[in-house]
DNA sequence: CTGAAAGCGCTTACAG
DNA sequence: CTGAAAGCGCTTACAG
């Protein structure tokens, strides 16, 4: 609990001299810097960031803010971020809203009172004022995974509409469905919509009725609606499902049921968490190259940071069709973990 | 970027009272209350916590300090602890060290400079002297799943030698297998020598020679030691491994060298992750009550808080035993993620 | 009930 | 190169 007042005094310099030997600055003479450091060591001196923070009017942490911990999609980008940034000498601290707008703007008052420099946000509620609020304070977002309605923030996101085609062409094309039905994700949520959309939109090019369970981008929720949408449409022979924690959950009533996959249900789900060749039958899968993105958002925040850069830039990343053995043997069907049969072009 | 002076000369009031009216004391006047409210909307005020946390030396957060935050176990742990903690009013902020000692210092003090009033680690270096420092500052610690050497400290553990122990009893005796294998996690960390001591002893107790592969907790690594593990021992036909990120990558190794499981080699699991039931074949584990296990660590953190205890105290949970598939058919082989067959008694 | 004033621990123009 | 001093935005004994 040593301040930089005591150091001072047991080093005989004053406490601007102390500030600037801990500082680095080079213009302190070799002997008194010596001193101070020498009487820190002694003191077992700790500076008191919030002190300096406040007298600053910054931080070096940059804030994350996720809508779901215990989604791989967003861990595995929460690990790439924090290993770039602690490279460049910066700090991660990490926030879980949980989908709740409340906690969202919770947590983004607790970074901006932090004075975080920087938030990736992968937001629970787009239209949220504290998005709004918190970039007035001159702190930049980058909107990851999920856009937000203030325009001022950077994004990087998928291309979710052709993702969610590409599955549902595939598996009415390759495998040959015709009653395909989608778990869906959050609809207040741009990601959860526009999956949804590419879904619709495929199925009427297709001149096929479309069947609709709503998931919300949770397990529990997902398997659920899978139960009804099973009990609802006896017929059903497909199914394409939104995110990745869902599938665990469509999968289990899916076994539930009876169902065997793909011979009664073939399954598309749309993410690549580790587990998906894993899995019994292992999973054919739409993957975003999840890790090269989180370092593009994080590129985009220092960019915003050091440049004073003000027009905002949006980034989309193109999927990767992933065929396994959830929709039967299609064509030359790769061995485990094999990836790259189909690229989703970029718009 | 109002202030709270900005607010008093607007109100017509001291600063005093604007800065009592904000933290709800009674004893302000109901006009003064008014006009103080009326002004800080008008001039969208919103307080700087860290003004504030240097003046109260304290906030109102708590630190979650995790070695993999791609690890399930962690983040069902720290999703759980973010429930109880917000509701009790408190923020959650979390940081992951990637199982480097250094990460974790540095985190552990910007933790510590953020003036959190509590932490909940789970240590990638138990003897790190930052751990240490923090409690020096008067900043309570709670080691989760892996305990640290500072005694001060609580702790929230599992019976991990036990649980090793009956993995590996579990292989011989039920799945009758004599070449039994087992891939470490890091034997930094108490909880991977616990896993691996619990498997030498079992196999010392039956007479069977033991074989090492080393994992580091990590699935690469993993992956990597099982690879070397089948090509130096051809009559393996039994494998323990210490965690569910390494399970994947075995797995991989597994597949790749052609093994069946359980025909060629059985399998047995600590953790059990969500997909466990869902693999090909379906894993048989040992489970914690991780929830209950991260909701504990935060009991006795609240508690150390508010009663200024100083014995510290260790809880040490049981683990279970899931059986499944991936050790062939045992006696009554339950059901997709059918639980409790055996439950590790606590000593 | 209310305000003037001190102080939390640091940083940084400003002089010299 | 070094120090005295102001100030970051808040809270809280202390008086009245």
């Amino acid at each position: 609990v040593a301040t930089i007042k005591q150091v001072a005094e047991r080093a005989q310099v004053s406490s601007a001299t102390v500030s600037r030997v801990l500082n680095g600055d080079q213009r302190v003479a070799p002997d008194l810097r010596t001193r101070v450091l020498k009487a820190a060591r002694d003191l077992k001196y700790r500076r008191n960031s919030v002190a300096r923070n406040l007298r600053r009017r910054q931080s070096e942490t940059i804030g994350v803010v996720v809508s779901d911990i215990e989604n791989p999609h967003f861990t595995q980008s929460v690990r790439s971020i924090e290993d770039a940034a602690y490279k460049q000498g910066y700090r991660v601290i990490l926030c879980n809203t949980d989908e709740t707008a409340e906690k969202q703007s919770a947590y983004l008052e607790v970074l901006a009172a932090e004075q975080v420099i920087g938030i990736i946000l992968a937001a629970a509620s787009p239209s949220d004022p504290t998005i709004t609020a918190v970039l007035d304070m001159g702190i930049p977002i980058v909107a990851f995974d999920r856009s937000v309605d203030d325009q001022r923030a950077d994004a990087v996101i998928g291309d979710n509409i052709e993702a969610a085609r590409v599955a549902t062409d595939h598996l009415v094309k390759k495998a040959g469905r015709r009653n395909v039905g989608f778990i869906s994700g959050r609809l207040e949520i741009q990601t959860g919509v526009d999956r949804l959309k590419g879904y619709q939109d495929a199925m009427l090019d297709l001149g096929l009725p479309t069947v609709l369970g709503h998931g919300g981008f949770r397990l529990g929720s997902a398997q659920q609606a899978t139960r009804d949408l099973l009990a609802d449409n006896p017929l059903l022979d497909g199914l394409v499902i939104a995110n990745n924690l869902m599938t665990i959950g469509a999968l289990k009533a899916l076994r539930t049921a009876g169902k065997r996959i793909p011979d009664d249900v073939a399954v598309v789900s749309i993410d690549d968490p580790p587990w998906a060749a894993l899995v019994d039958p292992s999973m054919t899968t739409l993957g975003q190259p999840v890790r090269q993105m989180a370092l593009r958002a994080f590129e985009l925040l220092m960019d915003q940071i050091t440049t004073q850069r003000t027009a905002a830039r949006v980034v989309v990343f193109s999927f990767e069709l992933c065929v396994r053995h959830s929709c039967g043997s299609v064509e030359s069907g790769p061995a485990v973990s094999n990836r790259s049969v189909h690229s989703v072009p970029h718009p």
